[in-house]
DNA sequence: CAGTATCCAAAAGGATACTG
DNA sequence: CAGTATCCTTTTGGATACTG
């Protein structure tokens, strides 16, 4: 489980859900420069987790969402302290 | 720099040193299960980041003491959340 | 749109042996 | 003690093309 938090692209991709669900396509452009392979696994992982839930829904395209679970959520918390201190820690350094 | 902190080695060795400095081999125990050449990277790039500091006493046998910096310290925090976050949730899940 | 398939490079991790 | 050297496996990342 640390593995996994331990990651830049699951600690972002947290990070892009925690405002509400998103699309494939939107988490893509949110998560500037991951590949779709990239983002496919590492959603995945996270759904594994049971850190997000995917959602198919029957339209025309599809349309999948993904969103955080209430675990999920918890874990935001923490990873958006950590995300607050990277980024206040640039100016620093 | 997230990248360095998305990272399990470099988020347990912070922890380890936490409680005050402490030496390559204290550490090497402490952070069951890593191997030296690890542990050796791991430090650098923490020194590196300036986030940890490497301190070599003129004795014999010859003594290295890590520690950690002011900034290193602040990253401490939301590392030890995240941390107790993953402890946390191991119970849930 | 939401992926998967393929190929490949780079990084990280791990075991073990050896050295100043 | 505190590493470095070597070898090898696994993981992760990235580009691009293709499909239900």
């Amino acid at each position: 489980m640390l593995d996994l938090l331990a990651n830049k692209w699951s600690a972002l991709a947290i990070g892009a859900l925690e405002a509400g669900p998103l699309r494939f396509g939107q988490l893509r452009r949110l998560l500037e420069g991951i590949s779709p392979k990239v983002l496919s696994h590492t959603l995945k992982r996270l759904e594994a987790e049971d850190l997000i839930t995917r959602t198919v829904y029957a339209e025309v395209p599809a349309r999948v969402e993904y969103a955080l679970t209430d675990l999920g959520t918890s874990a935001s918390i923490p990873l958006k302290q950590l995300r607050d201190w990277v980024e206040a820690s640039v100016g620093v350094a």
